[in-house]
DNA sequence: CGGTGTGTTGAA
DNA sequence: TCAACACACCGG
C-alpha cells in the first residue's frame, strides 16, 4: 500500500512560522532596470534582437516544482504557505532537493492528500518519523538539510515491538510498517533498590534471573573477573556493563558501568529496569527503564524563562525530560520555543 | 559582500 | 494559496 503522506496531523499546539522579526516597510523601488548577476546555471541567457548584444534576462528562471523559487545567485528556495504566511523551508542547490523538501513540509502540513512533486516521497518509515516531529522541528530539519540524517538515525533507532513471556504483544509504536519492527522478549524487570543507585556502584541481578539469562561460565577465572556485556537503550546508545558474581554477598552483579547508566538515566530508587533480548538471530540484549510506578508525591514543577517570560509546566515527568539528557528523545520545549520566537511578529501585527 | 529569506503584489 | 519580484538585512 503506497501512503506517501502521514494520515493526519494533530496539530493541537499552535505553531507559526512566520518571520523571525518584523522587517522595517521597504521604501518604493526606484531603479527597475537592474540587471541581475546569476549564478551558474541559473541565468538563462538571451539575445537581444536590437543590437545583437548577448545580454543575461534578469528574470529569474522558475522551477517546474511545486513551492520551488529561484534565487538570484542560481539556487532555489522551497517555500510552501500555510495560514496566509509562507514558510521559507530553506535554499538548496538543485532544484529537486527543494522540490523534495517541499513534499515532505506539504506531507507534515497537510497530511496524506498533499499534492507534491514528486511520489513516494515518504518511505513507510517517514510516516511515523514525521507523526514523531512538530512541523517546526521538521522545517527545522529542512531548512539545515538534516532531514535525510535524522530520519536514518530514527529509523536505526529500530522501533519495537516487545513480546512478553506469553508471547503476546505488549509493544509501544504501532504506526511503523511490521517490516522494520523488531520482536524483543523482556526478559525480567528489576525495581531498583536504594543501593542498586547508590554509592556501591553496582546493580544486583535477582539470582533466578542471572542464572537463566545471564550464565556465568562456571568455576574458572570467569567467576572472579566477570565479563563484559553489551546493552542497547532506546536510543541506540550502548551500555557496557561487567557483570560477574560476587562471592562474598553470593550474588550475580553489574558493576563497572552500571554508574554511568544511573547518573546519565537519573535513575532513582524504585524506578524499574527491563532487560530485553531480540527474539532474531542476533539475540541482542536491551536495558530500558521506567519511572517507578504510582503515585509521585511531589510534581515535578517545570519552569522555563523564555524571552521574559514564564513558562510553566506542572506535572509528573521523568527526570530525563526534566534535564532533557536523554539524547534520542525529543524534548516539545523545542517546538514551545520555536513557536514562541516565531511568533514575535504576529504578536507586532495583532498590535498594529 | 554574497546570499538568504522577507516584504509585497497580483494571479489563480 | 501560490510564484514572482525586489531588496533589506544578516552572517561570514
Amino acid at each position: 500500500m503506497d501512503s506517501s503522506c502521514i494520515d493526519e496531523i494533530s496539530s493541537s499546539t499552535s505553531e507559526s512560522f512566520s518571520a523571525t522579526t518584523a522587517k522595517k516597510l521597504s521604501p518604493p523601488p526606484a531603479a527597475a532596470l537592474r540587471l541581475y548577476r546569476m549564478g551558474s546555471g541559473g541565468s538563462s541567457v538571451v539575445l537581444d534582437p536590437e543590437n545583437g548584444l548577448e545580454t543575461e534576462s534578469r528574470k529569474l528562471p522558475s522551477s517546474k516544482y511545486k513551492g520551488v523559487v529561484p534565487q538570484p545567485n542560481g539556487r532555489w528556495g522551497a517555500q510552501i504557505y500555510e495560514k496566509h504566511q509562507r514558510v521559507w523551508l530553506g535554499t538548496f542547490n538543485e532544484q529537486e532537493e527543494a522540490a523534495r523538501s517541499y513534499d515532505i513540509a506539504a506531507c507534515r502540513f497537510r497530511g496524506r492528500d498533499a499534492v507534491v512533486n514528486f511520489k513516494n516521497v515518504l518511505e513507510d518509515g517517514d510516516l511515523a518519523f514525521l507523526e514523531a516531529h512538530s512541523k517546526a522541528e521538521i522545517v527545522d530539519m529542512l531548512r539545515k538539510h538534516t532531514y535525510a540524517d535524522e530520519l536514518e538515525q530514527n529509523n536505526k533507532r529500530q522501533l519495537f515491538l516487545s513480546v512478553d513471556a506469553n508471547g503476546k504483544r505488549n509493544g509501544s509504536s504501532t504506526t511503523q510498517n511490521d517490516k522494520v519492527l523488531k520482536t524483543r522478549e523482556v526478559l525480567f524487570e528489576k525495581a531498583v533498590t536504594p543501593s542498586d543507585v547508590g554509592k556501591l556502584n553496582r546493580l544486583v541481578i535477582p539470582k533466578q534471573h542471572a542464572e537463566k539469562h545471564f550464565p556465568l561460565p562456571s568455576p574458572s577465572p570467569a567467576v572472579t573477573k566477570g565479563v563484559l556485556i553489551n546493552f542497547e537503550d532506546v536510543n541506540g546508545k550502548v551500555w557496557r556493563f561487567r557483570y560477574s558474581y560476587w562471592n562474598s554477598s553470593q550474588s550475580y552483579v553489574l558493576t563497572k558501568g552500571w554508574s554511568r547508566f544511573v547518573k546519565e538515566k537519573n535513575l532513582r530508587a524504585g524506578d524499574v529496569v527491563t532487560f530485553e533480548r531480540s527474539t532474531g538471530l542476533e539475540r541482542q540484549l536491551y536495558i530500558d527503564w521506567k519511572v517507578r510506578s504510582g503515585p509521585r508525591e511531589n510534581p515535578v514543577q517545570v519552569v522555563v524563562r523564555l524571552f521574559g517570560v514564564d513558562i510553566f509546566n506542572v506535572t509528573t515527568v521523568k527526570p530525563n525530560d526534566v534535564v532533557a539528557v536523554c539524547g534520542g528523545k525529543r524534548s516539545r520545549d523545542v517546538d514551545d520555543m520555536f513557536a514562541l520566537r516565531c511568533s514575535k511578529k504576529q504578536a507586532i501585527i495583532n498590535a498594529l
